[in-house]
DNA sequence: TGATGCATGTAATCCGTTACATGATTCA
DNA sequence: TGAATCATGTAACGGATTACATGCATCA
């Protein structure tokens, strides 16, 4: 899927400009699976205004640019429908951590702890982000399926964590707690 | 990381040509957090014997082409260790899966169980993948726990979607069973 | 006064995938 | 006979990130 797709789908809730949509992707229940910059969000969008599958509308701000604020058309619309009515491809999943916990043979104790903190504190940021989207009053139908689907295996994830991490500080100091 | 990092990483518990690098890639450990292609293996793998990371070895076989067999010289150890010393950068998971969920106002009862169908045999495969690896004769100290990390992960995301699956059914077939 | 948020955009660059090219062997 | 496995490699292409460029308003 690509940034095109990716656009259309948050502008199928209402409308918004690229700054927004950025914002939304980083905030919003997006964010558990999906990444983008500006980089590839403004051509995009000027590119789907080109198409007509978007619509802009330029909105006048005191000493800010002005704002353009895209939204979706009924051809983009059918556009977005047809592009994820096909059977998607596989998740793609890819972890450092894994790969450093993987060799850890060349790897301290304590560069370990510090990088089990890191992705803990980051798997947890994810959860509060997706605990956060009132999903009762989410303009997508699917908000409450993926926000399941995100809390179950960031729990997971974070369980195996801590079991791990207390395994380790027990190797650390094998009388007193940290 | 890059796909050099990667090729080191394999190389750490032992010779392989690029073909078996890819081929431990798609059905190691690896599989779970990791992709690469020939495309990228072959360039990097020549690269790092060129750096002196790596030393090669041609086997003659006949018919095939000669078999390059990479070992991982000291310097390497040193390179790859250094690079995973470092606190990793986040884990980046894409799913367009996830996404055709969440706009499932879009999509067809029929397309979200094929979806979700595949998504399960896409899960499952790894799960089965990760089962095969005997952890305690891996060469990898960190084995287990990849794989607990995995398995955990998996199973979660498995659940969550049989519950889905089973709603779906439901309201598809108020009275009868599939 | 300095960071952060709002707001848009382009160009260079990177990193990798896909497709192509080649070819013998083995198994069904 | 046709598919799969073994085996290596290159070139074209794509897709996105990063860094750069600009600039006001607000908050601490």
């Amino acid at each position: 899927m690509n940034v095109r797709t990716l656009c259309l789908g948050v502008l199928s809730s209402g409308e918004a400009s690229g700054y927004a949509i950025k914002k939304e992707i980083e905030e919003g229940l997006f964010s558990h699976f999906i990444d983008a910059s500006y980089g590839s969000i403004y051509p995009a969008l000027t590119q789907l205004a080109g198409e007509g599958l978007v619509t802009v509308r330029a909105e006048e701000q005191s000493g800010k640019p002005d704002k353009k604020v895209y939204a979706i058309t009924p051809k983009g619309v059918d556009t977005l429908a047809r592009s994820i009515s096909v059977i998607p491809g596989r998740d793609k999943y890819k972890s450092e951590f894994l790969f450093q916990m993987l060799l850890q043979e060349y790897v301290t104790p304590a560069t370990m702890l510090a990088a089990i903190d890191k992705q803990l504190t980051d798997l947890l940021a994810d959860l509060a982000r997706i605990g956060e989207c009132k999903c009762a009053e989410h303009p997508h139908a699917g908000a409450r399926f993926v926000a399941d689907y995100g809390k179950a295996v960031l729990t997971a994830a974070v369980s195996v964590l801590n079991d791990k991490k207390a395994e380790l500080l027990r190797q650390a100091t094998p009388q007193a707690a940290e």
